[in-house]
DNA sequence: CCTATATTTCGCCACATAGCGAAATGACGG
DNA sequence: CCGTCATTTCGCTATGTGGCGAAATATAGG
């Protein structure tokens, strides 16, 4: 499979779109991520080395954190087309804006506190 | 999932780029498109299908054939954008080429002549 | 070193899907 | 009506993939 067809398929699974909008605005870390997403580690883990590996977004180490952000410019030339897209895409969709206002909260959670309150204590 | 995801994922399979870019010039019916992608008819047709519910192409028969063409405005809000970037992309691919290739000849056939041919008689 | 914690890797299961051939459908020409 | 031919639908197989939990890895702090 070509370049192309990894980055549109990459971003054509609506849990991956979700991760997509979620690092529209700012990079975030995988226990932030799962936060939000209320889905087990190693699925979000999984998914976002599959964005990596499709070049649509890059990855930093922190000490123990890992962050995650929106590709710049990298192997897969046609990451920037496929994530300007997504960003245009969903504005008013009623599950993204959830994970927003979502987010806007975990944001508010020291990141040391988060990880283990991530399974729960939700609502 | 939603209309940006069916579009991309639709998008994101070979076989199904490899259809897109060759509806780029003209219109085809699945015999023309068939006899270049040496598939199975049942093959074509299941991609073609799954391309039209995407959104991204439309089909109109005329007699015994059905011509598939790109999508105009449609139901699908995501689809010109993602056959924007598809229309932009692999110009140079080989095997796109290839395709393009084998289809000015494929063009010179009268469909008439060319479906029963379609599985015999290639190079 | 040893523990704690964040992330990844591995093994598994349920389900989706690309390919094919065979049978069904739809349209044209007797 | 009936046969012919283009296309679609159906049944099947092989493979891919999203989800999970358990185990492995990596780092920070004793």
């Amino acid at each position: 499979m070509r370049q192309l067809e990894v980055a549109l398929k990459a971003a054509g699974d609506p849990t991956r779109t979700r991760i997509l909008k979620l690092l529209e605005d700012r990079e975030l870390c995988v226990c932030q991520i799962q936060a939000v997403l209320r889905l087990a580690p190693s699925t979000v883990s999984k998914h976002l080395a599959l964005l990596k590996a499709s070049g649509l977004v890059d990855d930093r180490r922190d000490g123990r954190w890992v962050h995650y952000a929106l590709a710049g410019e990298g192997h897969n030339p046609y990451a920037k087309a496929v994530l300007r897209l997504v960003r245009g895409a969903l504005v008013r969709d009623p599950k993204v804006l959830e994970d927003q206002r979502l987010l806007k909260r975990v944001l508010k959670t020291p990141l040391a506190e988060l990880c283990g309150l991530a399974e729960r204590a939700h609502a």
